[in-house]
DNA sequence: CGGAATCCGGAGTGATACTG
DNA sequence: CAGTATCACTCCGGATTCCG
């Protein structure tokens, strides 16, 4: 049941974290901190495809979140580590269900997904049989 | 307990519906549909700030991916439905764990992010006033 | 009413070079 | 090693216009 009513503008609180998680290495870098802290090179390495400016900027804002914690080691070659805050933790685990929703119907998606183009692929042939036929 | 490790690539399945509940519009729709069908201009005036030309775009993945149906009555003037698919349905119901964590702990992130902005203007004042006072 | 097509500006993102 | 700064580009998303 929906007991509260939703805030259908775009300021809505959800949209705060929607925009975090939603975007494109956050919840990547969240994952990997679950359970370990990491340094920057590491993640860097880790993720796949992640350019070192985007990780910084996922890394600030996460941490102006309050979701990770930056560590800097007063040392050379410098050291800063990154883990999950608190709070960090009780996120990912939330997301948590949401990744197990996603690999239990992923297959359910795709079959959507390869019908729905089947189906607009066909009424574009369709299409453009009729308006030669015609 | 991360049993399995995570996808670190960018075409993890994850990331499909990620993309698509971390766009600017499909989780509104979703929770606006769980408990009713709406009309194309329902949704339009029900979800503020939201161009027409988005709400297409964003049904339209919706019923890519199989989670909302389209319904289209063959009266004049036009009338489409729109409604949760089960599936659908059971997306939703994940989502609202989000939802509630975000509505739980955004006092603590706005929190987190107040003092975050306060400590960065500190460092810029103090680098400023201690360049100027060098 | 519901939607497609087009144009266009801005935000997000990446490659590169430089710094401490 | 861990950033910062700059430039260039892509793509999202809004406004507008036209269609059935």
């Amino acid at each position: 049941m929906d007991a509260f009513q939703w805030d259908t503008r775009e300021d809505c609180d959800v949209r705060q974290i929607l925009d975090r998680i939603g975007d494109k290495w956050s919840l990547l870098v969240i994952a990997l901190l679950d359970d370990q802290s990491m340094r920057f090179t590491e993640l860097k390495k880790t993720i796949d495809g992640v350019s070192q400016r985007m990780l910084t900027v996922t890394l600030r804002q996460l941490e102006r979140d309050g979701l990770v914690s930056r560590t800097v080691h007063p040392v050379v070659p410098p050291r800063v580590d990154y883990e999950l805050t608190p709070l960090g933790v009780t996120l990912h685990a939330t997301i948590q269900s949401l990744v197990t929703w996603t690999e239990t119907h992923q297959s359910q998606i795709a079959a959507a997904r390869a019908a729905y183009d089947a189906r607009e692929s066909a009424v574009t042939a369709s299409g453009k049989a009729s308006s030669s036929a015609g």
